[in-house]
Formats: C-alpha cells, structure tokens, sequence
DNA sequence: TCTGGGGTCCTAGGACCC
DNA sequence: TCTGGGGTCCTAGGACCC
C-alpha cells in the first residue's frame, strides 16, 4: 500500500497552551521566554508578523514590544508537556501507527484508515476540529507521500489562508504542486539550514522546485547522503520510516544559563549537583544507566571580549550507574578538576553518555593511573569499559565512518543500507 | 633501525532539528 | 544589566597499528 503521512503540528504551541489557561490573551500579541526570561522562545502570529525571529533576547526588543503592546510570559515546561499529552491521546484515536516527533509534532502514518473518509483532507480537518475541542489548540495538518512532502504541506498550511489549516501535497494536481514549490524557498525544506540554502544558491537553486529538479545522486556528490535522502522525498520516495517507538536516548544532557555570572566554586558545585540529579532521574526514567558523564562549564561567550573559559571533562564511573550520589559525586570531582578561578562563568551543565557500546570519552580520569599521551586514555577507558560490557560489544559495534562502512558493506550508506535497495531509479 | 601503505578508530566540529 | 535547552547525524582528518 502506497504510504501516506500526516504532520499534525501545533500553531505556536507554547504561546497556544498559555492562551488556552489565558483566553483574554487571545488577541494580545504575545510572546513566551525561556529560562531567565532570556529570549522569545515561541512568538504569537502577530509578533512573528513584526519580524521577531526566534530566539530574541528580550531586551532587545523592549522598545517594540513598549510600541505594540507585547505581552510576556515566563515558560511552563510542565504544563507544554502535559498538553502535548493530551495531544497525542486525541490523535491515536484515529491511528495508533504515530511519531509523537517533537513536544508539539506528530507523525501518522494514515493510509490504512483513509476508506473511512471521504479524502485524506476531510481526515486532517476532523483531526483539526478534536484537538480543538479536546485542548483547546490550534493545530495545522500537512499530508504528503513522504515525511518530507508531509512537512512542506503542513508548512504551506500554516502559510498560506487558502488551506484553511489542511493542506494535502498528495492529492493535489502535479501542476498546483509545481506551482506552490515554485513559490517556496528551498531554504524552507526539512533538512536545509542557513548553510546548505546558501550553498544551493550558489547553483542557483532557489525553490523547492529547483531542488526537486536536481539528481539525488549529484546532490549526494555535492551535499552528502543527507541531502540525496530530501531529494529523493521531495519526488515521493519515502526514505524516512515512521519510528513509533522512541529509541532510547544515547545521550542525557542537563544544563542552564546563569542568571548573572557565577565566579566561586560553591555555586558551580550547587549547580553542577542538580544537573547531575536531574540527569539521573531522567536516566531512571527511561531505566538507563550511564557509564561516562561529561561535566561542562562556560563563560558567556556574547561577551568576547571577557576572559573566555570553555571547559569540559568526561569521567569513566568504575560501575555504569544511575545512582544520584554516585553520579553527584563524580561530577563534583569532575567540576574540581576543570575549574578555575577568576573567571566568570555563565553556563554549567552535565551530559551523561549512554551507548554502552559506543562510549565517548574524550579526556578520561583513573585513580593511580598515569596517561601517557591522548591515545593511551583512551584506550585505557576504552578497555576499562570494555572489562565491564564485554569486549564483543563494544569492538564488534566500534562506530564506523562511512569510508569504513563503505568497504565493509560494499559502498552502501551505513543507516539505510536496507531501505536503499528499495529505491527506484529517479525519472 | 628505517620506511611506507593500508586499515581502523576516534575526536572535533559542523549542520541541522524543535 | 539582560542573549534557551536538548537532541541527532555526518564528515574530515589525525593517531595509531600492523
């Protein structure tokens, strides 16, 4: 059966969710900032209007939110996530084959439920009207034969009146669709950054539909694997399978700004302990343990012309653990070990690593263990890892690069080395 | 001890996503 | 004065081993 997916993704989910608690807001421009009330994380429709973009500090834009009345909230993590819950449970009703793909994405995979309605429209709009009912939320619906073609649709709904919030690339005339790509910039595909857009115009690729003209395969040349797989969507050729269970993490990351600039080891230390805690009880949550953590501390690097301190170790634990003391412990010993006095530090943080069988341990810490040179670390770490997983593990499953992969599987890609013998030649 | 090529593995960092 | 947090994947190139 032909696949068609749907991207149900909500309008400005953290300014939505604030609405929905707040319906006095519903017409006052608005924005939502992240921790410290640093900068705009999430934007209303007006505020986007007045060519805020994502991620500005708040401070630099007190006089335009003094000119057009811009309110601001602070961020509720809890209740976004809590929402983008109830989400979910609305649209599993419809198919329980769903990527919930970020805190206000999901993917569906609709054809087998599309001979109860009418069209694979008709669906997205009852999709629509239940969230709104059972939230409170505004949600855009992009349909597509491809999680890529999925995304432009549902970026053309949001974009454009005419859709009224459903836009199915799928069913569309070839023409229309032509035309809308022609219209789009390249820019706007999932997968095509600041960098990649300016590259593609230098081969004066603009559109998306210049980039469906292009050959995958000369793209690959050009871009790399990444973006032959967005060529090859964008023609319908689904690379990309939907992933209804989320693999588990293979990396747990805590961290935070400082408010103001911390210089003493005490506070550092009350800092880095929380993170470690909270890594753990996430580590516990998804019934992980950790083998490496990292321990990182920055100065603010929006000041260059301060005294710059970016420093970071990774210690190997004698047992992978998700224990808070033990892992409290480590990081503390960590922190002892790269700070350094006199400067001012604006961020902290830890990141637990979790592939048992793909440890990264950059700089490695033993007891009564002398190093010599950065190789010998590593190998020792390696080893020491290796004696308590089990050398088949982790020597069998070494990362490769795609060189290495390459010669071992015969010059196929090393994540889609199934699905790639199943593509058809491009027209 | 010197020399070189091929294979392997890892790091660092870029690019992208929300 | 004030500038988010949490992720993934890919690649170039160095270090090392035989």
């Amino acid at each position: 059966m032909t696949k068609i997916f749907a991207l149900v993704d909500v309008n400005n989910f953290y300014v939505s969710c604030e609405r929905v608690f707040a319906p006095k807001m519903e017409n006052v421009p608005m924005v939502v900032l992240s921790n410290n009330d640093g900068c705009a994380v999430a934007r209303c429709a007006q505020v986007k209007a007045l060519g805020v973009k994502m991620g500005t500090p708040w401070f630099q834009m007190q006089e335009l939110a003094k000119k057009h009345g811009i309110a601001a909230y602070s961020s509720n993590y809890t209740l976004y996530g809590d929402m983008s819950s109830r989400v979910v449970e609305v649209l599993k009703k419809f198919t329980p084959s769903l990527e919930v793909y970020s805190i206000d994405e999901s993917f569906l995979a609709i054809e087998t439920v599309l001979q109860q309605y009418a069209d694979p429209a008709s669906l997205g709009h009852i999709m629509k009207q239940e969230v709104k009912d059972a939230t409170g939320l505004p949600v855009c619906v992009g349909i597509g034969a491809s999680k890529t073609l999925a995304k432009l649709a549902n970026h053309l709904a949001k974009k454009h009146k005419i859709f009224a919030g459903v836009c199915d690339v799928d069913s569309m005339p070839k023409e229309d669709l032509y035309q809308w790509m022609t219209e789009t910039a390249a820019g706007e595909v999932w997968g095509v950054g600041k960098q990649t857009a300016k590259k593609l115009k230098e081969l004066h690729i603009h559109t998306v539909f210049d980039l469906l003209q292009s050959p995958p395969q000369t793209m690959r040349q050009q871009f790399g694997i990444v973006m032959e797989r967005i060529c090859y969507e964008l023609r319908g050729v689904s690379c990309l399978q939907l992933e209804e269970v989320a693999p588990a993490k293979q990396q747990i990351v805590s961290s935070r700004s400082f408010g103001k600039p911390v210089t003493l080891m005490e506070e550092l230390a009350e800092s880095v302990a929380t993170h470690a805690a909270r890594g753990a009880e996430k580590l516990r949550a998804q019934k992980s343990v950790t083998g490496a953590l990292t321990i990182f501390i920055q100065t603010n690097p929006f000041k260059p012309h301060e005294p710059q301190h970016h420093q970071s170790i990774t210690i190997a634990l004698a047992d992978p653990s998700d224990n808070t003391l033990m892992l409290t412990r480590a990081a503390l010993k960590g922190l002892k070990q790269i700070y350094q006095a006199g400067f001012k530090y604006k961020k902290a943080g830890v990141m637990f690593n979790l592939l048992a069988d793909k440890p990264t341990v950059q700089q490695s810490l033993f007891d009564d263990m002398e190093v010599k040179g950065k190789s010998a670390g590593l190998m020792k770490a390696m080893d020491s890892i290796n004696s308590r997983f089990g050398n088949a593990v982790i020597r069998s499953a070494a990362s490769g690069t795609k060189q290495d992969w390459q010669m071992r599987s015969g010059n196929k890609s090393p994540n889609y080395t199934t699905r790639w013998d199943e593509l058809p030649v491009a027209q």
